[in-house]
DNA sequence: TCAAGAATGACCCAAAAGGGTTATTGACAG
DNA sequence: CTGTCAATAACCCTTTTGGGTCATTCTTGA
């Protein structure tokens, strides 16, 4: 959907960079909706401080563009032809951590969300927000902030809430505290003499351990330890 | 420095409740600053839509005084003299966990930080931010947002980013694979039969893993390789 | 083409781990 | 005051681990 001539129209306003002020936000938008991202590039044109560098329909020749176009922010899709947008943050972040990037995207579940982030961007817009939440989302953005929409930062923060013990699977102090030593790559005796007790006593508590995780050695107790919360440091 | 003839004041207001509009947005306080709290206070009361329940200086009745108030909405300091508001969190939190709170502290630490977002927090805000922020704050979270300051938000995301393995110890694909059947319970002989391939083998790869891993036994190298997110499921 | 590294396999041997059974002591709840 | 449970301890016996040393095959990159 997007024709030459927009190629053309966006290269001609590229070569109006020299004239801008140092104070503007560049800003380049990859999103393969014609109508959508002529739509973002008259809000942004026509945004004071705003200045649109290009508009790309895929991320194909990411890397290539950025440089090129030295953007400040990119606005960002997740669902565009042949190259995913997430492939782009990769490789954008890679050599140019300093850019900011946001996605702008129609996906509000959990896989996408977290792989965009650990991967590097900058903020999350859902396509549902309204395009004034976009504008404002490249100033914060450009400010310093991690712009999200609210059903998205609820999701971040969701994330970190069911972090406490799933099930203890009723261990008691002392056989967490051997189990501790364990992961620690005691031997039973070394940690029989750590704790100041018997070997057979440490093998007891051992025992009843692999018995109330259901695991019969200690490589998979450890592992279902660590993995349920009960032990950490 | 909350006064007698303050609280009175309080009580007198929640008294007017019973007029109150049902669209209004009950919000109760907890900040043992006197002159933050005044000013808290009236910015609230002077806020459309707003109704302040309460204002406290500790958190030291905060689940009695929850159940009396049944705010929408608590904008919680987290330092307050005998109790912090992190224990005022995860108690209000385990009896009414459809209250919205907002920390509203001066801490950027990732250690309150973090500590408050697992507890359940909804929000949290920073006080060197403006007051409107906090009051935009109040009406994003109460519709169901996750209001965070921009520095705050930042670290959050940044929270993600350093998920990826942070050092494989060049463990080959095989010997990976290995650890993950260990993980698991497998002995020795059970994952030569599941790799088809001789014990010894196995034997071998596990001997590599241990000194690429600086370990010793099974269940330590297990622990490493979990926490260092080299094996998952 | 040659060296490096991955995957494979084997042997020796001592130490550690794991399963079963039994028992004593002290604390705490009903 | 009696039963339960955590913590302690011991003995038996088999299997598994883990450390050392050596060797072959195959792929791959310099």
């Amino acid at each position: 959907m997007t024709t030459p001539e927009m190629g053309y129209f966006l290269s001609a306003k590229y070569s109006r960079n020299l004239y801008q002020k140092a104070s503007m936000i560049k800003i380049s938008i990859y999103e393969d909706n014609a109508r959508l991202s002529q739509l973002l590039s008259l809000m942004i044109e026509n945004t004071e401080g705003f200045e649109l560098m290009a508009c790309h329909e895929n991320c194909l020749e990411a890397l290539q563009n950025t440089r090129n176009e030295r953007p400040d922010v990119i606005v960002m899709d997740i669902d565009m032809p042949q190259r995913s947008g997430i492939d782009g943050v990769v490789e954008i972040k890679s050599y140019f951590p300093h850019i900011k990037i946001i996605m702008h995207t129609v996906f509000d579940g959990n896989e996408h969300l977290f792989d965009c982030l650990s991967k590097g961007a900058d903020g999350y817009i859902l396509k549902k927000d309204s395009s004034t939440r976009l504008i404002q989302a490249i100033k914060e953005v450009n400010e310093g902030g991690a712009p999200m929409s609210p059903f998205i930062a609820n999701k971040v923060l969701q994330s970190f809430r069911k972090q406490p013990v799933t099930d203890d699977f009723n261990l008691t102090d002392r056989e967490i505290e051997v189990l501790t030593y364990l992961a620690k790559g005691f031997s039973y005796r070394m940690i029989s003499i750590e704790l100041n007790i018997s070997v057979e006593t440490v093998r007891r508590h051992i025992k009843n351990t692999y018995q109330k995780l259901h695991v019969q050695c200690g490589p998979e107790a450890v592992a279902k330890a660590i993995r349920s919360g009960i032990i950490n440091s």
